[in-house]
RNA sequence: GUGGCCGUAGCUCAUCAGGUAGAGCACUGGAUUGUGACUCCGGAGGUGGCGGGUUCGAGACCCGUCGGCCACCCCA
């Protein structure tokens, strides 16, 4: 294929999709604002080290899925692989940690992966911050922000919220090294990928999919078992506010976050409907992360979730409208050359009379009839006709396309004068 | 990075022991010199992802490559 093509894993969103992107958009941003949230924009594109410093060294984020690349000066940058890290920076740069802070954000992420159902390269998250709290109510907060946007994105029944808490740094140190004394023992019946992680990341041996490997971990030491005093009263806390707010979760004690910073609460919103991409919705505390990068010591919390898979998941479970969308409400047809230059003035004027209407006119010529079967593929109720009897005796025909919507009116059409125009096609689409 | 399946018209897919392609939908013209949807008739549209090989001959077989889907890894 000689064509330029997209880049793989990067996919265009077409009208037929936007139309549902811009459903959960204005879903979220409309319940967001209602609990007080402040929409922050950021760059696509940080320091390279910001995200090392954030994500950490060893991760698979910054070891192989970054797209990194020299500036002209030298400098090395990288499309943001999640939201995060950005935020934190650009709440530090611009002195917004003084009181807490309730942020979010919306925009493309970039990860270099095997795309796959529910994951491509660039994809798109909404995420979600609270700075400078740092007690547990916070935590119960973005939990049930999250619990009532899936309620009004109809995906309620779809998805199940897990939470765990990972406890403090130290706490988390102890855990791991029982936790790998443990698997050492126990070396022989690990999975190969489970033996890797051993060394590198053995926290998530605890999600690994293998069905031998999670029976050995039946009787492996458990995270609750090392948390500090804190974060166990914490947890306990914060899953009081759950039961009190009736929100039903399950308590994943395997449930581990990708990202370094993250420390006691962490949680995941998962569905079975989107093939092996389970999480829609996941997030956690980082109460050390803004000092980590090099701003004053402040608590943070949030989540981020993915839009595709959400788009994917509301697609999945019926939640969103698949009739073939309408673009129009009013096409405007003339035939001749006279006929042309007065329907586009009156269609002009209609737009400024009847602003909500999507009146679409017709362009590009052809038969009378053509132009007609555009109108009517076009989905609009009426087609306005300008011919040679309308313009001579200044009148519009206005053609019924749909069933139920000629107002009793039999014939299918009626012909008024133009100024009755604007008035008859309040009349039609008065509901 | 690894593995499986797949790449034929704008879309969904056929065909055939290997003898250079067809349907439906969509598009378009007409039946109706100013009236859409239904019906009928006609038309346009493919160097069969790309490159190489086997063969007298390949969309069909082989290799490579690119792309897609799914899974592993990892994550939203």
């Amino acid at each position: 294929m000689s064509n330029i093509q997209a880049i793989r894993g990067m996919n265009d969103i077409l009208p037929e999709d936007t139309r549902h992107w811009r459903h959960l958009e204005q879903t979220v941003s409309r319940l967001l604002a209602s609990y007080g949230y402040g929409e922050i924009r950021l760059p696509v594109v940080e320091k390279t080290e910001l995200f090392k410093r954030s994500i950490g060294e060893v991760t698979d984020i910054v070891e192989k899925e970054m797209y990194s690349f020299d500036d002209r000066n030298g400098e090395n940058l990288t499309l943001r692989p999640e939201g995060t890290a950005g935020c934190v920076r650009a709440a530090i740069q611009h002195g917004l940690l003084g009181v807490p802070q309730r942020l979010w954000y919306m925009g493309p992420m970039f990860r270099y992966e095997r795309p796959q159902k529910g994951r491509q390269r660039q994809f798109h998250q909404i995420g979600v911050e609270a700075f400078g709290i740092a007690s547990v109510d916070m935590d119960a907060e973005l939990i049930l922000l999250t619990a009532r946007l899936w309620r009004q994105l109809g995906l309620a029944d779809s998805v199940e919220l897990q939470i765990n808490s990972i406890g403090s740094s130290a706490a988390r140190r102890a855990y791991r090294a029982a936790l790998v004394d443990y698997l050492t023992s126990h070396q022989d019946a690990l999975d190969e990928d489970s033996q890797r992680r051993l060394h590198s990341n053995p926290l998530r041996i605890l999600d690994s999919k293998s069905p031998q490997t999670q029976a050995l971990l039946d009787a492996a030491p458990t995270m609750a078992d090392y948390l500090d005093d804190e974060s166990r009263t914490d947890f306990s806390r914060l899953c009081e506010f759950l039961q009190a707010a009736g929100l039903p979760y399950v308590i994943n004690p395997r449930l581990v976050r990708g990202l370094d910073y993250y420390n006691k609460t962490v949680f995941e919103w998962v569905t079975d409907r989107l093939g092996s991409q389970n999480a829609v919705c996941a997030g956690g505390r980082y109460d050390n992360l803004v000092e980590q990068l090099g701003g004053k010591n402040t608590p943070g919390v949030g989540f981020a979730m993915g839009m595709e898979r959400l788009v994917l998941l509301m697609l999945e479970t019926g939640a969103l409208d698949q009739s073939g969308q309408v673009l129009a409400d009013v096409y405007a047809v003339a035939a001749g050359d006279r006929a042309q230059s007065t329907a586009l003035a009156a269609v002009e004027s209609l737009r400024d009379s009847l602003p909500d209407l999507a009146i679409v006119q017709h362009t590009g010529g052809g038969s009378f009839k053509s132009q007609l079967k555009k109108a009517d593929k076009s989905g609009a109720r009426v087609a306005l006709i300008w011919g040679e009897d309308e313009v001579s005796t200044q009148t519009v025909t206005v053609k019924h396309l749909r069933e139920g919507s000629g107002q009793g009116d039999r014939s299918g059409q009626q012909t008024v004068p133009g100024q009755q125009l604007e008035a008859t096609l309040r009349a039609v689409f008065a509901d």
